[in-house]
DNA sequence: TTCACACTTAATTCTAAAATGAAGTATCGA
DNA sequence: TCGATACTTCATTTTAGAATTAAGTGTGAA
């Protein structure tokens, strides 16, 4: 038992590994190139830490391409890590814990789902309001879901035709936080370029929020954008 | 601060360190030495690690003749090393936190106060009772107590003027948490054997609790040493 | 299909810090 | 006052595991 409680807190108690877990803490998924740059090593040493956290079931890992984003696995981690950081000798609480948010993330579109900002805030908000709930690895509709998508104009049966995803849970690489994706996601997005409130800029992938769109979120979903 | 972060989790991660911060999970202070067979380790070598532990602000020390205590510094220690052990890979919680209670130790009186589980329980009582309250670094008596002392037949008045502390917390060794020392400390036991409450046994340092001393201790401050 | 990029794996080197050995010092009990 | 006990200090050795070097593999874009 001590031999174990002794391993976990020696897995933290690393330099590189306690800087990997401390910049985890905004909640945020980083890829392990970042880590790297952030702990200050090299991509091999990264490497090494990051699979003794994953083995340790510390962090969780999921691959987009040829990225890897990691995560903590479960929120006790998170627990640990506020606890051992409050036995800390506290300095000046200083600019520390004020401006986490950053500039507004560009509104873009991912393959062709709704990333970005406007995408995470968008599934937040179908979350909160119980249209969708997200089981271990993928997203599903509720009843009241299904009206209101309905009402949207989407026709869920169809999508379900799709030959791919219906609804995945898709890290965003700004946000890095999971947003709609798969047919759903698309749908969504499709419909709401149809209606408006969203416009693609000049062809490229990025996607700018209209007032139409904004007033319609506030409106179906309580969401503002700020 | 991550370099903080880094260094307390490190810290915490050595396996003989570790082992120490869990023997401690059960509030009870132990000496050096006995932490150093819980350890399986050297003295020398378990001295080296509390001097760390103490400089870092985990642990505290407390000096009793050749014998130093050691103990958490404060509170969050604890909740630190709880949030640690709650990542553990959960097995079967089998027999553990069952049984923490060890057979009753003896009542013993330690130079001229009272000691042992007794006279740890006693102490309780009387901060519960809040007849006592304790300070920085010593006891002092409320006017509640006032008026429960004199009852008692306690001249508080005569004890302040000896020469030598009045009421000061003094480490049991074998229960491991403070009890009434002191003036207040020997003037208590004093009354508690003219008035038949306790005896001492055959002129050892060993005192049995009589079942007058049980009832009235009951009576007098709701104590039930089981 | 080819290149660059993101990340891995394995073998080797390096190093911080844990353990040991050989002195101490302070306290208690006889 | 004289061990025995509890703990410390310092110099030296040992070692676990972090970092490095030198290959890889798999993915995406041109």
């Amino acid at each position: 038992m001590e031999e174990q409680f002794s391993q976990v807190a020696s897995l933290i108690g690393d330099p590189v590994r306690a800087k990997i877990l401390w910049a985890l803490m905004d909640k945020r998924a980083y890829t392990a190139t970042e880590l790297a740059v952030y702990a200050d090593t090299t991509p091999q040493n990264i490497s090494m830490h990051l699979n003794k956290l994953v083995k340790a079931d510390l962090l969780a890992v999921e691959s987009q391409g040829r990225h890897k984003y990691y995560n903590y696995s479960r929120p006790e981690i998170a627990y640990a890590i506020e606890a051992l950081a409050s036995l800390l000798p506290k300095e000046e609480p200083k600019t520390a814990y004020t401006a986490d948010e950053k500039p507004i993330r560009f509104c873009r579109s991912c393959y062709d789902h709704l990333a970005g900002k406007v995408g995470v805030t968008l599934t937040e908000a179908l979350l909160k309001q119980a249209y969708i709930i997200k089981d271990a690895d993928s997203f599903s509709v509720t009843a009241e879901g299904e009206t209101w998508f309905d009402q949207f104009g989407i026709n869920l049966e169809e999508l379900k035709k799709q030959k791919r995803y219906f609804a995945k849970p898709c890290l965003d690489w700004s946000e890095r936080k999971h947003h709609l994706a798969g047919a759903l996601g698309a749908g969504l997005l499709n419909r709401m370029i149809e209606d408006g409130w969203v416009r693609r800029v000049n062809n490229s992938r990025a996607i700018i929020v209209t007032g139409k769109g904004e007033q319609r979120m506030m409106e179906h979903l309580k969401i503002s954008l700020k």
